[in-house]
DNA sequence: GTATGGCATCAAAAATAATGATGCGAAGCA
DNA sequence: TGCTTCGCATCATTATTTTTGATGCCATAC
């Protein structure tokens, strides 16, 4: 059949191109990496020829797709103008109230929300913080409209959807005898002193998880309920502890932390989570869509 | 699943307003009635609300739908031209020659390969007449490298793609005690004084078709090859005739003959046919292409 | 009032896209 | 250098979407 280029193919052509990678593509057009995949090769062969050049384990433009690229990033601009016109039914306005776990609540959605609420400026948007378990809470007494949170399902009628992949990294005072090194594994570090948030908290049961998965126990763990207050420990080499990347971002580049990565890695999903069935409002379910897209 | 507005759709929404008429717009698209009916009703769905207004046996779009439609426009421009420059190795170069039946090679192709030619001047394009059975033969000799034909199938190695449809009509003198009429039936007209063209003519073969089918036979009946002659024997009031839309439309605007439509009407297709498995050039696919979506 | 044109709807079939598992080569690290 | 991980491709299978063909329904033309 004479099949053409589908908007998703031009998608994940657009997002491979602009982020260097198809798995970073899939993971933004919350498709899997095998889909990603298929679909770029599916768009190659409708395009006429490659779009990209395979070197080693990347990806890069070629000449042909450096000159589709911009056209291909008009095409899709022009198509989400479209939808915009399509849901816009007057500026939004309303509430919303979101539900955020620690860590997403201190280092990623007052920036996003920030953004949206200047976008739009009818929104207003109202930031509650908990726990995951709390955030379910939350939403079924209707005290929220959505959550974002780090942990696992909890419960029938509530949905979740995978937003961000988070990574959790170790993070030791700059004089440490590891801090040279880029990574560590687990059991090497069996033995240290620990700093950690306390039980119930989406970092450290993400962490459990992964040590009752390899049988490992740590001995010396001491839990602080703060981000900050951990990270001020450590920085006064009170032990080491683990965190969101996102978390010790500002300290690894100042330099005041030496921060390692796990090997293997030891990734998490940040959710968005609501209740089943439950109405959405407009500006809810912008925020989420909005969201969704960054 | 939190699906979105796919370009089927779009289109389908596009062409419906463009042309007031969903069968049309199904038809311009190579769709069935059904299929665009459906993709139109998802478009409503997911665009938040209906674009047309259904009245009695047509839609007319709504505020709505003449706010979205001309971002749809725009959109759909866009993507054509992301095509273009997939497509784009270079301009349009060769030559291509077209076979055409008589009909459409009169009243049809020479203005849309002119503007095609104007619209790519590389391409050096050359039209070969003559009837389905002949084209056939043509292609199969390689000296055509497709055809527009009114006919069917002619073998299994000649693929087929239905094009436009064309319904065939009934011309009489002005003064013909049928001429004030807009329809007639068939049976009222098998002791007409009939002026037909030749055995072998995809116009002649499809009303015998029809003929045969409802048991009637035409009882005058006189041959003349050429489309225009017959034009000029029924404005001499010599007899009636049976010719496609497409030849008549001239005189039907300028009056000087009656043109009625059959009831019920006598479609029949114009296919593009090649051979299969036969290499086609870049200017050829190119041509076809240009041609269906016109 | 009978026939017809035009759209909607349904169940079934066909086509397409997405998934999870697995393979393979290139880099990073000890 | 050997081991491990990262990133992409590919495969078979499953899920989803699209298309079709058959019907139904209403409004309009004759």
């Amino acid at each position: 059949m004479m099949r053409s280029i589908t908007l998703r193919q031009l998608e994940v052509f657009y997002e491979t191109a602009a982020l260097s990678s198809l798995s970073r593509a899939a993971e933004k057009l919350h498709l899997t990496q095998s889909a990603a995949s298929m679909a770029l090769a599916q768009f190659e062969a409708y395009a006429g020829g490659p779009v990209f050049t395979r070197l080693g384990r990347g990806l890069q433009l070629n000449d042909r797709g450096e000159r589709l690229f911009p056209e291909a990033a008009r095409t899709l601009e022009s198509y989400d103008r479209f939808l915009s016109a399509c849901e816009d039914n007057g500026p939004l306005k309303g509430r919303v109230c979101v539900g955020a776990s620690t860590t997403i609540a201190n280092y990623c959605l007052p920036e996003l929300l920030g953004k949206f609420t200047a976008k739009y400026p009818g929104a207003e948007v109202s930031l509650r913080v908990g726990n995951t378990d709390e955030m379910a809470a939350l939403l079924r007494a209707g005290e929220a409209d959505f959550a974002v949170v780090e942990g696992e399902v909890s419960g029938g009628d509530i949905l979740l959807r995978n937003w961000r992949r988070d990574e959790l990294e170790v993070l030791t005072h700059p004089s440490h005898r590891l801090a040279g090194r880029k990574t560590v594994r687990l059991a090497e570090l069996a033995c240290e002193k620990w700093i950690l948030r306390e039980q119930g908290s989406g970092t450290l049961s993400t962490l459990q998880n992964v040590l009752s998965a390899s049988g490992l126990r740590l001995q010396h763990v001491r839990e602080i309920g703060h981000t900050e207050a951990i990270k001020r420990a450590v920085e006064g080499a009170m032990g080491i502890s683990c965190l969101s990347a996102l978390a010790v971002r500002r300290e690894a580049i100042a330099g005041s932390l030496a921060v390692l990565k796990l090997s293997p890695p030891l990734y998490r999903w940040f959710s968005i989570i609501t209740v089943r069935d439950r109405y959405q409002s407009r500006v809810s379910k912008a925020l989420q869509k909005w969201l969704a897209g960054k």
